[in-house]
DNA sequence: GCTTGCCTTCCAGTTTACTGGAGGGTCTAT
DNA sequence: ATAGACCCTCCAGTAAACTGGAAGGCAAGC
């Protein structure tokens, strides 16, 4: 399938597939004899993972990181790993911004964030 | 205070303070008779409010609209939106990361974020 | 008096992840 | 045969949040 299909399943825009393979993170699909990119359902699930793992994220560069581990075999520990790290991080935010929302016991009164600042 | 005194307290680069004042972040500072920012510690307070809502994951775009509601007066349902909204987003981000990390039934076997790309 | 170490402004570069446009080729329908 | 919708490459720009460097001012110490 063509670069304008498949973005439009993913939905994204087709540079953005272009800029993903120029930057190594979308192995390069064949090409038809017009030199058009023909991509398979191999892209498609590929594509949707990067899509996912941005989602949570994961920088492209991360994402690169994982399908190249996955590559060349060593795997689960370092994908498991980022996972981790990156929900201990999300878990960290979420405190402060809990311990923000809780700070006015009385609620809606003054708001404790700017409490914090004034 | 000036601004490498100022910067160093709170562990940023006094560049960073002299961009916040020119996005109209940060209020620009008395200066001396050389024409030194002084700093007081009304700006610590800010700087640290700034540095703590970076750390939850707000822009800086956001954090200048938190500080500009607080002038207006208007500030505590706007600020309470914003935060519950991070927290729902931080929320779905962990759900897919748990969600990833439990794909995987036989711990530590194959990983499910690759299972589900190849 | 000269170096050192601050400070100033201004301009330019960096990173990430695209996005837009120019200039040009190809295929299909009317 | 010509318009329209695709595709290609290449170059350049965007936004966010800095960061670096040049060019120059001031103040203290040797």
């Amino acid at each position: 399938m063509r670069i304008s299909e498949i973005a439009k399943i993913l939905g994204v825009n087709p540079k953005t597939l272009r800029y993903w393979e120029e930057i190594g993170l979308l192995p390069p699909p064949e090409r038809d004899e017009n030199g058009y990119r023909i991509y398979s359902e191999k892209h498609i699930k590929l594509c949707k993972f990067i899509l996912k793992a941005k989602r949570v994220g994961f920088t492209l560069r991360e994402i690169k990181e994982i399908i190249q581990a996955k590559e060349s075999g060593n795997v689960c520990g370092c994908v498991r790993e980022k996972i981790k790290k990156k929900i201990e991080e999300l878990e960290r935010r979420k405190a402060i911004l809990e311990s923000l929302l809780a700070g006015s016991p009385s609620e809606g009164e003054i708001c404790p964030i700017i409490e914090s600042v004034a």
